[in-house]
DNA sequence: GTCTATAAATCGATAGAC
DNA sequence: GTCTATCGATTTATAGAC
């Protein structure tokens, strides 16, 4: 049943977990805007001043929710190809896998990446900083695979990581918009046309760009 | 300078055609629950309940900012390739060039369809039509391709169109995010990639796509 | 068609008691 | 660490004059 037990205090960090996860429900289902910190105080069965005793105000609070959820994805995919070199394909395949059971971080991250378009938007850096950091990690990785020859060495990787990330992007929107979307076996068509095709291994093959290592 | 002149009484249809305008243009910028109605009075140049005299509430009012945007965007094509039958390639490739010149049209509906998750925002409804609207409408355009040869008669249109709206969708945001991200150039990498591939032109044909016609 | 005035609710944030 | 009380600003919407 969860009662809310009025005035019922609670160790510090233990808190603030609770908000954090309260707050990133509601900034997923209703964005920034759209939500009130009395919202997120309801939720965590707090009043909505002893919300603000843990964070001082909105701002500071979706964009602890945001860095928060960034530290446990990063951590979980650092974890999940410890020691292993993965290939940008298996690399985004995991995390699409993992993605789809978390719908509800992958609703804040699209809900809240679109709203801070606008650059009095609280989490409008955060965004331009995360959006330019992926888009590196995955360049870096498509470059890996070119010196393995699973890609064309004429494929611009900074924008090959764009056209994925965005693909994924647009995924998650219709999975979330309409779940039977099916967003990772689409994924996964895409791909695979992508490694089947002339920038891809065998054309890679074909266009020279494993030759360093035969 | 374009002074705003109190109480200056306009025909009917030409303030509403202001008010959409403005209302276009500051949903795009903070969506609709980042907008208040005042804001948009304000940019018309009008009291807030004159505003409210041509549209009665809100909700009324961007759902009329996105039929009408809508009306404009479907006639535009419709006019561009009349009496033709383009494949999906130059269908998307026009309607990327067209998107192009209107940055805060993209910008509202990737705003607001992000917004639209939430079964209670006032679009909800209006979103969910028109993706499948828009997916069966490159679904269908897919379907003549593949019975001209374009594409392998092993793809499937409903998947293909998704992923293609997906592309689009995602590379716009990254597109309104860092301008300097070439959402046109990037696009035409992927349909090039498609059509190259096995599952394209020249893998139809490989597949017997074609030989309906030769 | 447009305005002023205002109602009624909600918002983020602060002050101060316990 | 949490609460009640409250301020001041803002919000949507209505009433009624011109």
């Amino acid at each position: 049943m969860a009662e809310r037990i009025e005035g019922l205090r609670l160790p510090r960090t233990q808190r603030r977990q609770q908000i954090l996860a309260a707050a990133a429900q509601a900034f997923a289902e209703t964005g920034f805007h759209g939500t009130s910190l009395a919202d997120v105080a309801t939720r965590v069965g707090v009043s909505q001043p002893g919300l603000l005793h843990h964070y001082p105000n909105k701002q500071a609070l979706i964009l602890a929710v945001l860095e928060e959820r960034d530290e446990v994805q990063t951590h979980y995919l650092d974890e999940l190809f410890r020691g292993q070199d993965p290939s940008v394909v298996d690399w985004l395949t995991a995390l699409c896998a993992r993605n789809v059971e978390q719908p509800e971080l992958v609703r804040l991250y699209t809900v809240t990446a679109a709203e801070s378009l606008d650059p009095a938007h609280p989490a409008h850096e955060y965004f331009q900083n995360r959006y330019q950091r992926i888009r590196g990690v995955i360049a870096r990785r498509i470059v890996l695979d070119q010196e393995k020859g699973r890609f064309a060495p004429t494929v611009d990787p900074e924008g090959l990581a764009s056209e994925l990330i965005a693909l994924m992007d647009g995924l998650q929107l219709q999975w979330l918009m309409q779940p039977p979307v099916d967003m990772c076996r689409l994924l996964e068509a895409s791909l695979q046309r992508l490694a089947a095709g002339p920038d891809g291994a065998v054309g890679a093959v074909r266009q020279g760009g494993a030759r360093r290592d035969g």
